[in-house]
This record gives structure tokens, C-alpha cells and sequence, in this order.
DNA sequence: GAAAAATTGGGTAATTAGGGTT
DNA sequence: CGTGTCCTAATTACCCAATTTT
């Protein structure tokens, strides 16, 4: 097995992320450390998250109930 | 077909909502569990809704009539 | 290299979820 | 049946100074 890696996957900031879910970006850093969303760290220690990922996110979780 | 997610979309709190309907954000919440109104979830299960969404209701208010 | 903006931590308030009740 | 309120637990928001990014 090996591991594919999509260079061409952008990434995104925690004030990116956090402005799609209408959250505090802190919040998104919460998501992060709980293991709820997966994210990659700079050589700074900040980090950037999967657009794939997050937009998957968005479509999962929407909607509710029809009744 | 494929849904189009459209992520230029802001998003309201309940909070929000409430506010603006003049009611308890916890009759907003009955309303996305009654499928009433269309909700998303943060990952920490905390309910967002689309402003465009909620304008239409508000329009839809206006001049009701007697039944 | 300097400056502005964003992110990182911790800590502490403020919202929200969910059930049950009125 | 729809709404408002009380309660507890969980999630999220705002405060700070220090570091990283652009």
C-alpha cells in the first residue's frame, strides 16, 4: 500500500475554516486538537486544514428532520 | 446531478435567529427539528442557518392574512 | 528588516443542546 | 400543538501576551 499524496489539495487557514462554519477560528483549533477534523502543521506550529476535508464536513452535517 | 454546496453562504447562530423573529432561540431550534427551517452542524453539534434562508421567512411573514 | 495581520497558548464568560415541564 | 422557562453538560466566544506568517 501506499500513500497518494494530492499536491494539488489546498489547504486552508484556521480564520478560513472558521468563517465557513460562522465559528471563532479558536473553535476551529478546538476541532483540531479533538480529532473531530484533520490538519496539518507549518514548520511554525500553526495550521492549515484540507479544503476536501471541510467541504465534506459542510455537506455531512446539513440539513435535518423532514418530520 | 450533483448538489452545489454553495460555501459563499453566510450562516446565523440561533441567537441570531431568535433575535430577529422576536422568540427563544430555543423555538428556533424546535423549528430545524421539525424541519421547518434548513440547519447545518458545527462538528461540536451546534446549529447554524443560512441568512438567505431565513430573510425568505422573515419576507414571508409580511401581511398575513386572517384564516 | 520592519510592520501589519493572523495564529498560538491559556483562562474565563456567554451560548447552545437536550430533556422535562408549563 | 406551539412557545417559554428551569436545569445540567457540552460547545463556543472573548480576553490577554507571545510567536508566526505575509
Amino acid at each position: 500500500m501506499t500513500i497518494t499524496h494530492d499536491a494539488s489539495e489546498r489547504l486552508m487557514t484556521p480564520g478560513e475554516v472558521a468563517a465557513m462554519f460562522r465559528v471563532d477560528p479558536k473553535t476551529v483549533t478546538r476541532w483540531a486538537s479533538a480529532g473531530r477534523i484533520g490538519s496539518i502543521r507549518t514548520p511554525g506550529g500553526h495550521r492549515r486544514f484540507r479544503e476536501s476535508e471541510v467541504r465534506t464536513l459542510l455537506d455531512g452535517l446539513t440539513s435535518e428532520a423532514h418530520h
